[in-house]
DNA sequence: GGCAAAATGTCGCTTGACCGACACTCCCCA
DNA sequence: TGGGGAGTGTCGGTCAAGCGACATTTTGCC
């Protein structure tokens, strides 16, 4: 996954868009690189284009009053994503962080709006991914209150491989421990036990700030 | 809100479908009674319609293995619910409960279905619907992770008098101190110090199996 | 009116996650 | 090639939520 042209070609959501649309929008769209730890936008700042991740990983999040931080949703590269906050219209409601260098793809909103008004198969795919997000985030109150930490760092690396909202083949992220922490709503040092942990299963292999997924549905149905 | 026909009334999904639409909508609609603890449906129940509470309050909800319990939503009179499933065309991943007595409309997947092909406005009343229910749990797992209990039950509150969700006026909410428990992530015994803490701050006032909404905006500011 | 079931209010113990602390390892690059 | 910063592994104290327990209150219903 290195070009755009690349990732247009693995997103599901340009396959039955007509050649003529699809360039229209291909030109529309403004890419932009960023450094691991770079903010590409901020809570608050309006939602005036959809994103999609050409390579790199960047990151949902939000710090409370109190200092604690939350990640909502780790997105690899082939993700798409703030089509929620675009399509109300409202400034997001999180930070927009890069993890690691990343490239992003930047559709403007007149441009999705424009889809989203003249192409039926857009608005399903919206539809299908809106739905798969929020399947996602059922999950994770789910997991967060129900599943030992343990289960709750495999549930959250195995959504950083949802073949539907990411489709890349890359069986490997480079993520710290900390960021998972923030992912899977557990301290660090939580989640360095619950590495080792998943890591003897033989559902993972850890490496220096990497984590090698060896048995994605393992680690779906690991611990619940 | 008594009559299946005064809730189509509120429903903003009813507002700009045709009058010939909205009468076969409405004839192929079933009604069915549910007295309170009753199962309308279970996890793993194929997801045949798309629901509407006519009265009562329901819940979604999750036993884990290991006995604990999760509520996703409690959905008052005026929620429509389930099209995530049945948009997947797949089998629920919750419970569907009565909390009470509750009256719902069943709205076959057919006519759902029939619904999605032929109208567009009910297409962004459910993008709408998806999207609003999306911030909900993502809120939901930004409350779990950043606030402390007073503050979780206190959203928890609120959630379930959301506007656009629920078009009813009652600031009122028949429910037992478990309940909301499951519902924000607290042991029963946590959220009843937690109706003190907000009933003496003058957000709600607490009786018996009943909880009365002062100020809703102060709830879902509340601790945060 | 009175009984049973459900819901509420309160106590204290237990438990496990959080967090600071610190040593160590690994990687990058000057 | 070696120094600094980021990331990892591990310990133990602290603290708050969970949970069992039990008394009390409220309600519904015969």
């Amino acid at each position: 996954m290195r070009s755009l042209d690349d990732m247009l070609a693995l997103s599901t959501w340009t396959r039955e868009l007509p050649a003529e649309q699809l360039s229209r929008v291909r030109t529309a769209i403004v890419v932009r690189e960023f450094e691991a730890g770079a903010c590409i936008s901020r809570k608050g700042d309006p939602a005036n284009a959809w994103l999609g991740v050409i390579d790199g990983l960047i990151k949902l999040h939000s710090l409370s009053p109190a200092g604690k931080s939350v990640t909502f949703a780790g997105i690899p590269a082939g993700g798409w994503f703030a089509e929620g906050s675009v399509l109300k219209g409202q400034p997001f409601k999180y930070d927009i962080v890069a993890l690691r260098a990343s490239r992003i793809a930047f559709m403007p909103e007149a441009t999705f709006r424009w889809l989203l008004d003249t192409s039926i198969p857009f608005n399903r795919f919206l539809l299908k991914q809106l739905n798969e997000r929020l399947g996602q985030f059922i999950g994770m109150v789910e997991h967060d209150r129900l599943l030992d930490p343990d289960a709750r760092v495999a549930r959250a690396l195995a959504a950083l491989f949802n073949p539907y909202l990411y489709p890349d083949a890359s069986p490997q992220v480079q993520i710290s421990q900390e960021e998972l922490g923030y992912l899977a709503g557990a301290s660090r040092q939580r989640v360095n036990r619950s590495l080792q942990v998943l890591g003897k299963a033989g559902l993972i292999k850890v490496d220096y700030g990497l984590v090698t997924v060896l048995d994605l549905e393992g680690l779906q149905r690991f611990g619940g």
